[in-house]
DNA sequence: TCGATTCATTGATCGAGATCAATGAGAATC
DNA sequence: GATTCTCATTGATCTCGATCAATGAATCGA
């Protein structure tokens, strides 16, 4: 895909309608299309913030602690939009979990050519809010919640954003190891596995080969996932 | 300290100098403060997103899992701005966590306003992009990191943010209590007093009475809160 | 001033998930 | 088509932090 294909769709999506050519121009000028990259560490500038958007392919946005320990703080499927931080007292990577084609800016030059034009600044915000209700959503899992929870918790965010319904079965073709799923939800890859298993085991799910998973029960999943009992 | 003082306080501190009078009418008429309120839930429609000043005191923003299980999202000192979510899969609630002055306003009305003042857009973006920043940190430490990583990262936090350094000893006078912060670590309250028990006998902290707290060799802090080695 | 209540600390024990270790199942290389 | 390599699964054991249970220290209301 040339770089103008890849920006033309994140503009679809993105950037209002309303925009003008040479708004437009200044924007794509910020762009730089990083070309298909197998799984491997997005070479960004650690000192700056970034965005990035996905146009095909999936990434991990990996914070590092001491020890090598990593936690996986998002997954990004086609056509979302990332923020990712420079270096600070946690370094973060984005990493490619399949074969990607992304359009990568510079945070703050992007944020100060949106000083101009309200709407794009509104879909930063809007961006930015999404991912911290889902990173609160996330902390609250990690803090409280059990392993099975996690899991369940995890699949069922999988099929809303990736899954392909058929019938009353929900098939997801998951792009990322056990071992990213792992550091997602902060467990170990053994744990992980044990819990595919009693999914497995209790005909909530069904495994196919190693990526591909079908939802057989969603409802079981939700009230595994320990959400709150709906109210009234 | 009546409504106007508290505006006062908020527009000078989130709001650009540059806003028309008319503009400045337009924000303070969506807002609405809320007296001192001891130690409680504070009252907000659970069906849309809040914005809110914290003009004194500190709050805590909570998850709520079944079975009772909570996990304190964010804790928030004065003037601080914190985006309230609506409820969705899991609830959220503001608690005040000592007597409090807030300012309360419907995040969507806000952020409508806000669309005629790039300024005012900008600064909501900041503000959410430095609690996303914030949650993520949180979610490594929540994921990857031991109690006392964990209890010696919010030390150093808590210092840099309310904080009052004395010579090379710093001063926290804690509002919350054990229990808020074991649901803020995703611990219990009796292993956050365990950790506080060997940090005193480390001789890397005092604690004085039940909110007090000396930190005598911050950098023993920083080094036990498990943050990447500085890169050269 | 004295219980009553709440909150923090300390100790004893337990258990969910980590760690260690082996095996199995694909996919890539030649 | 055998040979690696990598990744997922399964089993055995261990450990960190949870849970259960007292005790201690502050604050509050009468």
């Amino acid at each position: 895909m040339t770089f103008n294909q890849i920006f033309e769709r994140f503009s679809s999506r993105y950037l209002p309608a309303s925009l003008s050519d040479a708004a437009m121009m200044r924007f794509r000028a910020l762009g730089r299309a990083l070309p298909v990259i197998r799984e491997a560490p997005v070479s960004l500038d650690e000192n700056a913030d970034h965005l990035v958007y996905v146009c095909s392919g999936a990434t991990k946005l990996v914070a590092h602690a001491s020890a090598g320990r990593d936690q996986v703080v998002a997954f990004h499927f086609p056509d979302e939009l990332i923020a990712v931080p420079a270096r600070a007292e946690h370094s973060y990577t984005l990493y490619t979990v399949s074969p990607s084609e992304l359009l990568v800016f510079d945070y703050a030059d992007f944020a100060d050519l949106a000083r101009g034009e309200p709407a794009v600044l509104r879909m930063l915000l809007d961006c930015a809010r999404k991912s911290l209700g889902r990173c609160r959503d996330k902390s609250l899992a990690l803090g409280r919640k059990t392993a099975p929870e996690r899991l369940a918790g995890f699949l069922v965010g999988m099929a809303v954003r990736i899954g392909a319904p058929q019938d009353d079965i929900t098939f997801l073709d998951l792009p990322m190891s056990r071992r990213d799923i792992a550091d997602s939800l902060g467990l170990t890859i053994e744990t992980v596995s044990r819990q595919f298993t009693l999914l497995r085991e209790q005909k909530i799910i069904e495994t196919v080969g190693k990526s591909g998973v079908r939802i057989r029960d969603l409802l079981a999943l939700e009230a595994r996932a320990g959400y709150l009992i709906e109210a009234a």
